[in-house]
RNA sequence: GGCCCCAUCGUCUAGUGGCCUAGGACACCACCCUCUCAAGGUGGAGACACGGGUUCGAAUCCCGUUGGGGCUGCCA
C-alpha cells in the first residue's frame, strides 16, 4: 500500500468547483480501460457536483479519424455518461499550443534542436545513456520548420506528483530527458497540448490510467514553466490487464466496448462492472444504482494494483441485471437481436407475441441478450430443423422413443392446449412407458424442439401451438421410420 | 538496461498492529430443487510471494530479494 501523503486534496478551482476531464484519443474502437477511466471521472464530478468535460486528443494527424470521435461518443451515451462541456478537440485548438510553445521558447524553457532521430539514436547507443543528450541546448537555435522544441528539464531536483490514488512519486529530475513539445513539422505533442488544455479548462483533478504516471513529471514541469494556474491533483487509476497480466490491448484483447453493446451486454451491468475495476464501496456491495455509485465514490478508495478484466465475472453481472428486467422492457431490449438481418429464420416468421410468453423463461437462461436468439430458434425457424446428434440419441437409438410419440400424437390431440394439460398427459404416457417424467420427455423435446436442452417443454410447446407440435411429432415419427442408410 | 508502480484464494476483493483458526463475490466441485438446460438453495476445495527486521503481538509498519506490470516515440 502506498503512503496517500498528506497533501490537502482541496484541488479546486478559484470558484471552488472540482473540474475532471475524459481526454481519449480517437485511434480506434472505444475501449474498456477508456471507458472504466471516464466513468471514475464522471462518478468523481457528479459526486463532487463539480463538472466532466470531455477533449478529443487528437494531435496525432496521422493516427485520428472523426470516426473513432463519434463511437467514443455513442458509446459514452450508451453507457449513461454525460458531460458538461466539450467535446473539445486539439485539433481546433492549435493556436493556444503554439502559443504556449513559443512563452516557452522566450522564457528559456524550452530550445530548438534539428538533431535526426537516427543522430540521437547513435549517440545513445554510443554513451549508453538512454534518451536525448540534451545536444542543442546551448546552440541558440531559433524555432522553425524542421526544428523540434524541447523543454529544458533541469539537471537536478527532484519532481514531485501527488497521486491521491498512490501517494507522493518522486522523480529525480536527472532521469529525465529534454522531451519534445512541439515536432519538426510543428505539431504540438501529448505533454504540450495536455497541459495548455488541462490549465485553460481549470482542470482540477486529473484521473487517469497509471500508464501515464512515468510522462506526468514532465506535465508538472511544463504546468509549473507556463505558470499561474495551480497545479491539478493526479489519480493514477490501475491499468486493466488480461489473464496473462499484461495491460488490456487493442490487438490481442476483446477490449471494444461496442463489441460488448453488440452482443447483448447491457448499459447498466457494463457501468456496474466497470465501476468495480480498481474501486468498490466500503461494505463491498456488488450490485449499485449510478445514483449509489455517485454517492459513495471516492477516489482514496480505488486500489493501486491491476485488475483483470474478467468476462465471466462480466457476464454474470449482465445476467443478474437481465433477470432483474421487466417482461416488457426485456423484450425492447431484446427486440433489435431478433429482428436484424443476422437473425437465422425468415423476417416474417417473428412474432414479438410469442416471445413476450416466453420471456420470463428466457430470462433466467441467458447471459447476454444475443443468446436469445438460440432459445428462439425452435419457433422461428422455417424450415424446421431437427439437431440430428440429438435425434440419433434420444429418438433413433432409444427404442421406448416411438411408443412415447405416438401416444403424445395421440393424446395432445385431444388435450385442452394448455403447459399443464401437456404435462399431465405426458405424465400419464411417462407412467405407461415406466419411466421418470424426464425420460419421456426428451424424445418430445427432440421431436418438437430440434434439440435436448432448452426452455422447459411444456410452456415452450402451449406457444408453439397444437398444430405444428403435431405435425412436428408426425415428421419425427416419419424419420424413424424411413430407412436408416440414407441418414448414415 | 534505466525510471516508476504493484504483490491476500485461479479472478475481483475485505483487511489500515490484536476482532484473522484471513471474510465476501465470480469461476470450479458436490448435493438439494427439477420435464432438459438454467436460475435458486446448501456445502466444499482454494490465498497473506520469500527472507530479514520493528513490536508483547504483523496480512497489516520498515528493509531486502523474487515476481509481475507500466513507461522509456517527432503516440496518447
Amino acid at each position: 500500500m502506498p503512503d496517500r501523503g498528506d497533501f490537502d486534496r482541496g484541488g479546486v478551482t478559484a470558484a471552488g468547483t472540482v473540474r475532471v476531464r475524459f481526454a481519449p484519443s480517437p485511434t480506434g474502437y472505444f475501449h474498456v480501460g477508456g471507458a472504466r477511466t471516464a466513468l471514475h471521472n464522471w462518478l468523481f464530478a457528479r459526486r463532487a457536483g463539480g463538472q466532466f468535460i470531455l477533449r478529443i486528443e487528437d494531435t496525432d494527424r496521422e493516427r485520428s479519424h472523426p470516426d473513432w470521435t463519434e463511437g467514443i461518443l455513442s458509446a459514452l451515451e450508451w453507457l449513461g455518461i454525460n458531460w458538461d462541456e466539450g467535446p473539445y478537440l486539439q485539433s481546433e485548438r492549435r493556436g493556444l499550443y503554439e502559443d504556449a510553445a513559443r512563452r516557452l521558447y522566450e522564457s528559456g524553457h524550452a530550445y530548438a534542436c534539428d538533431c535526426t532521430r537516427a543522430a540521437v539514436d547513435e549517440r545513445t547507443r554510443a554513451n549508453k545513456t538512454p534518451g536525448y543528450d540534451g545536444c542543442c541546448r546551448e546552440r541558440g537555435l531559433t524555432p522553425g520548420p524542421g526544428r523540434v522544441l524541447r523543454f529544458r528539464v533541469p539537471d537536478e531536483g527532484v519532481t514531485l506528483v501527488r497521486d491521491i490514488v498512490r501517494g507522493n512519486v518522486e522523480f529525480a529530475n536527472s532521469t529525465i530527458e529534454d522531451f519534445v513539445l512541439v515536432k519538426s513539422n510543428g505539431d504540438p505533442l501529448f505533454v504540450l497540448a495536455v497541459v495548455v488544455d488541462d490549465m485553460a479548462m481549470e482542470i482540477t483533478h486529473v484521473i487517469r490510467a497509471e500508464e501515464h504516471l512515468p510522462t506526468t513529471p514532465k506535465a508538472v514541469m511544463v504546468w509549473q514553466a507556463l505558470g499561474g494556474a495551480p497545479l491539478p491533483v493526479f489519480a493514477h487509476l490501475p491499468v486493466l490487464v488480461n489473464e496473462r497480466r499484461q495491460k488490456l490491448s487493442k490487438r490481442r484483447d476483446r477490449v471494444a466496448v461496442e463489441d460488448y453493446r453488440d452482443q447483448g451486454y447491457l448499459p447498466e451491468a457494463m457501468r456496474n462492472y466497470l465501476a468495480l475495476l480498481g474501486w468498490g464501496p466500503p461494505d463491498q456491495r456488488e450490485f449499485l444504482t449510478v445514483e449509489e455509485m455517485i454517492g459513495e465514490f471516492r477516489l482514496e478508495d480505488v486500489n493501486v494494483s491491476p485488475a483483470f478484466f474478467d468476462e465471466k465475472r462480466l457476464a454474470h453481472f449482465n445476467g443478474v441485471y437481465i433477470r432483474a428486467l421487466g417482461v416488457e422492457d426485456f423484450v425492447g431490449r431484446v427486440r433489435r437481436f431478433l429482428a436484424d438481418t443476422t437473425v437465422p429464420w425468415p423476417a416474417d416468421s417473428y412474432d414479438e407475441g410469442q416471445v413476450v410468453r416466453l420471456a420470463p423463461l428466457i430470462q433466467e437462461r441467458v447471459a447476454t441478450l444475443g443468446e436469445v436468439v438460440g432459445y428462439l430458434e425452435f419457433l422461428f425457424d422455417e424450415p424446421f430443423v431437427v439437431d440430428p446428434p440429438s435425434f440419433d440419441k434420444v429418438v433413433r437409438r432409444d427404442g421406448g422413443a416411438k411408443g412415447i410419440l405416438e401416444e403424445a400424437g395421440e393424446l395432445f390431440g385431444k388435450d385442452p392446449w394448455t403447459a399443464e394439460a401437456l404435462r399431465i398427459s405426458l405424465t400419464t404416457i411417462a407412467g405407461h412407458a415406466e419411466r421418470k417424467l424426464s425420460k419421456a420427455q426428451a424424445p418430445v423435446r427432440v421431436a418438437t424442439m430440434g434439440s435436448s436442452v432448452g426452455l422447459p417443454l411444456f410452456e415452450s410447446l402451449e406457444v408453439l401451438g397444437r398444430e405444428r407440435t403435431l405435425s412436428r411429432i408426425d415428421g419425427a415419427l416419419a424419420e424413424l421410420l424411413a430407412p436408416q442408410a440414407t441418414d448414415r
